[in-house]
DNA sequence: TGTACATCAGTGAACGCGCGTTCACTGATGTAC
DNA sequence: TGTACATCAGTGAACGCGCGTTCACTGATGTAC
């Protein structure tokens, strides 16, 4: 292959080893990337690569931040369609429709950034905590605002301490203690929502046509049900059985 | 290292190779398994290795049936540790229990199991079916006899169709048609544990020091409350808001 | 008790492979005069 | 417009490595006579 001059490295170099690198991980998984292989199907040599990643783990990291950034993306603006006072459920199940729909669009992206970790592979945490932050603060702004208007109910939810010193401490280091309970009932939704998304793009499912959406809509109404009041909810405070 | 004598094969060598095999899994995932290394850390040779498993796929099975072995024996104890009638939830809740416990205690089994597919790896389904259906099978039974009693409140669970044909069919060919809800509230049961589980061992957790048990708790009690009617349904079946 | 033999678990060399990374290099491009 | 030069993206050879798997073999063991 002749060497492209340098006017027509479009689309660039990086961004097509980026991809490419997707769709190796889309074939054998994140742990079998290899920047010979990349090289290959670009009919580049390995060495080139080296001129826009450092090493493998730095194209590695790449793949991870954009995964992060294309999910966060996905979830603010799912968030964003419903604006206004009085649709705080409407933004909550939007975020909630939007995870799972960019999980199964993305299943490999969805188990780079939420599925087992890499073997071999050291994240490095400085770098990824703000796209991090970022993707997941949309479910916790929807939570978060249920909250600010009374509407969050958090029977039974347990009341979390700081722990210094984790590698997730720079997430909580801003927040009021006071609103610990709202990352903890936050947790629990990301934790139902990543649980049948995760059974679902490993086909782990039984084989049930669309069980998958049935069953996430029907979680989705679960979490409503669960920790959110209706908007005056005084009249309804005591709606549960004691 | 000299050639041990027949006698002295204490413990069987293909006991050991998948104990080392594990250990190596511990370190660095399951995907970098490799005989070479194997046989390095027990003092033999490679080739050795081929006298036990017909080749690297063939070890991996074999951990994989040892790991739903293990899981599926951890489940079905815990049911059994609470018999007789009336007894049904503490069945279920010491199910649930059992089940963090066990991946706690084998975090790679677990995830061997339950989480992202090994790159290149082809599991033989046939092989694999009776002790997946296993170690499944305490939560169903443990939801089964709720629903037997008619105390499974399965209000808004999507009433599946069975998919023929489906690498999963086999677990359903028996089953009532009329108990496919059955399939699906226990789905979603295992998918609540699954996610905060999965979240909880690939430290994905926030830095809150007992989060994982405190909030593994809560989600049971959520489940029970959900799911679960009391022993005499009949005056309470309109305890939920219309 | 002694000898000949079959068994078979484990050896060691070899096969062909792909990997990440380094290094000196080349040659097209853009720039300064 | 023409020439000399600096830049730097990509090359090709090489490094040392580990891998799964095969093969003919060895030598301790158990067995038959």
């Amino acid at each position: 292959m002749a060497r492209p001059s340098r006017a027509s490295q479009l689309p660039n170099l990086g961004e097509s080893i980026k991809e490419a690198a997707w769709r190796q991980i889309t074939e054998s998984g994140a742990s079998s990337l290899s920047l010979r292989s990349i090289a290959r199907e670009l009919g580049i040599t390995a060495p080139a690569i080296y001129n826009y990643f450092s090493d493998r783990d730095a194209l590695v990291t790449a793949l991870i931040v954009d995964a992060y950034a294309s999910f966060g993306d996905c979830q603010h603006e799912a968030r964003e369609s419903h604006p206004g006072p009085g649709r705080e459920i409407d933004r909550l199940r939007a975020t909630g429709i939007a995870y799972r729909k960019w999980a199964i669009d993305h299943p490999h992206r969805y188990l780079l950034i939420f599925g087992n970790p890499v073997p071999g592979y050291e994240p490095p945490m400085q770098e990824l905590l703000p796209v991090m932050i970022r993707s997941l603060g949309a479910l916790l702004a929807a939570v978060g605002e249920l909250h600010a208007l009374g509407r969050l109910d958090m029977e039974g939810v347990p009341h979390p301490s700081l722990e210094p010193g984790h590698r997730f401490s720079a997430i909580m280091e801003t927040a009021d203690q006071a609103e610990l309970p709202v990352y903890a009932v936050a947790m629990v939704i990301w934790s139902r929502v990543h649980g049948l998304v995760s059974l679902e793009i490993t086909g782990q499912f039984p084989p049930f046509p669309d069980a998958g959406a049935a069953l996430y809509l029907f979680e989705l109404d679960s979490i409503c049900r669960q920790f959110v009041l209706p908007p005056d909810h005084s009249a309804t405070i005591n709606r549960r059985m004691p």
